[in-house]
RNA sequence: CGGGGUAUAGCGCAGUCCGGCUAGCGCACCUGCUUUGGGAGCAGGGGGUCGUAGGUUCGAAUCCUACUACCCCGACCA
């Protein structure tokens, strides 16, 4: 428990650093993700800058998702940052779906401003045909997917990349929605149909494992309606989570594009029975997007909390000392106990610093949402003890140094779990059946997920954006589905679908 | 793209209404001493084309005009 003169010290520091969640649910984000040294508003509109903490995590999550890529069959490729025009209209809903933003590359060559100073564009280095950025892959994969693939015998084709993309959006926040964002793209070709729906489903589960597993988020599993579709695809799988504000968040999409981009692209293979067809496709991805969801999900007005598989840091050692001779006992301890938890594949920081305080570095770890903090001083030298401090309850415990590393493996492990479990505690709490109109008007403006039937039509779930904000964030593929009557039109509706406001 | 707000040291702000001497304050930074179990104290010190461009004036952070950037709230999207 905390005593009541660290609950002062914490309002002090929250006055001084941090937005209170409850106050202000977006001020805290920025400010958490600013000040805890994860990212920063760039010199460009819209573009962040990821600094090397967040960027740790970031390559964390990177690695947990390429392994799972590569155990499901996958390999990285690498294709151009550019794409030509012309390709962007072979298909026509993925053309409308993005043309609105795009960034277009027009010009190749810069010269020296007619003052003399600074430079223009030189207009006599006009592209004969503009490139966009991308903004999403299919155009060009599928361009050049037609050369690689002749025969059945070259199917399935996986493939996955790590790249960045441009979206032109008009409102940006940091890691939730930038101009430029880093992600991964995976693109695969099928001989059937079958075959390529069950890789959109195999992605979509493996990036509910990894959205649970590893950065203790619970999602929602399932298809988006026609109107949140991809655009080109003929279903979207996705995973879906509650942030703590009670906001839906798109964490993972998973597409079955059916033949769209085959045929706009002249994909076709030979089959066993030597007749040309088109190919299957899928495409799935997940982006910097979920740098933001982890944030939104654990975090707490003292700062950030990581969950241990994803955290740079999982174990701060803070010495206590008041001259060097104690210093050099305790750093001899530190060390020791650093060199055990490295014996078990635990990362360690060994915080020697001799210019900050401890009462500093612990309210600085914390903020950074290191998940557990060993401290250590005269005191624990004396008695073979050291305090050990968890930063997901905050509560602290004085433990025997011996043994010391297994206890800490097992409070991480712990410490993952506990994350999972209050979120999804969190989550259930915030989930409501309504069977009414006014129902649903009262729960939605309370935030969560609000379960209800739906008659299934494009018009109805446009009404009741309209009115309320909420969108149909998914239609569960796991659970019952039971029939039941519209909520807004009164009509039959097969199953119930999971609205909310989104970010 | 609409509404609102902001721009002064690395960060947070005061000063602007009502123009006037050398532009302040807190945090951070540097030096020294004392400190170190939950953001240490004291003393000294460094750091500014007051967002940009133009205008008014003897004189502009302050008044006028234009521009730019950022933040918040909407519409659009992952």
């Amino acid at each position: 428990m905390l005593s009541e003169k660290i609950q002062i010290l914490y309002q002090k520091f929250m006055a001084k650093e941090l937005s209170a969640r409850e106050d202000n649910y977006s001020q805290w984000y920025t400010d958490l993700v600013t000040k805890a040294d994860l990212a920063e508003n760039s010199a460009v509109r819209g573009c962040m800058v990821i600094k090397p903490y967040g960027y740790a995590i970031w390559e964390r999550m990177q690695a947990a998702l390429d392994k799972m890529f590569k155990d499901t069959g996958h390999q990285n490729a690498y294709f151009p940052l550019f794409i030509p025009k012309s390709f962007f209209s072979k298909e026509a809903s993925h053309v409308e779906g993005f043309a609105k933003e795009c960034a277009v590359v027009t010009h190749y060559r810069l010269k020296t401003g007619p003052d003399g100073k600074g430079v223009v564009v030189d207009e006599d280095a006009r592209l004969e045909e503009e490139l966009i950025v991308r903004p999403t892959s299919e155009t060009i994969i599928w361009d050049t997917y037609r050369n690689w693939i002749q025969s059945y015998r070259d199917l399935p084709l996986l493939i996955n990349q790590w790249a960045n993309v441009v979206r032109w959006e008009m409102r940006t926040r940091l890691f939730l929605r930038t101009a430029e964002f880093l992600w991964q793209e995976g693109h695969t070709a099928h001989a059937t149909m079958q075959e390529a729906v069950d890789e959109a489903e195999q992605m979509l589960r493996v990036y509910a494992e990894f959205a649970e597993e590893w950065m203790a988020l619970p999602v929602l599993k399932g298809v988006k309606s026609p109107n949140e579709r991809f655009a080109g695809a003929v279903e979207t799988y996705c995973i879906e989570a509650l942030m703590q504000d009670g906001k839906a968040l798109q964490a993972g999409t998973s597409h079955f594009l059916g033949q769209n981009f085959a045929k706009a692209f002249d994909v076709k293979f030979l089959s066993k029975e030597n007749k040309q067809e088109y190919v299957w496709a899928t495409s799935w991805g997940v982006s910097t997007r979920l740098m933001g969801a982890l944030v939104m999900s654990h975090s707490d007005n003292n700062g950030l909390v990581l969950p241990p598989k994803l955290a740079p840091i999982q174990v701060v050692i803070v010495p206590i000392y008041r001259n060097d001779e104690q210093m050099k006992a305790i750093s001899a301890k530190a060390l020791e106990i650093k060199k055990m938890l490295e014996l078990r594949n635990i990362r360690v920081k060994y915080d020697d610093r001799d210019t900050q305080k401890p009462g500093f570095k612990f309210t600085e770890w914390e903020f950074k949402g290191v998940p557990l903090r060993i401290a250590i001083g005269p005191r624990d030298l004396e008695n073979g003890t050291v305090e050990v401090a968890r930063r997901d309850t905050l509560e602290k415990e004085v433990l025997q140094m011996t043994g010391i590393d297994q206890k800490a493996e097992n409070l991480l492990e712990q410490i993952q779990k506990n994350l999972f479990q209050k979120a999804l505690d969190f989550r259930n709490l915030n989930t409501f059946k309504v069977e009414t109109w006014s129902e649903f008007l009262e729960q939605i403006e309370k935030g969560g997920f609000v379960v209800a039937h739906w008659d299934g039509t494009a018009e109805t779930e446009q009404k009741i954006k309209e009115e309320t904000k909420a969108t149909i964030r998914l239609i569960p593929i796991e659970g019952e589905q039971k029939e039941g009557t519209c909520v807004y039109s009164g009509k039959p509706s097969k199953q119930r679908v999971y609205f909310a406001r989104a970010y």
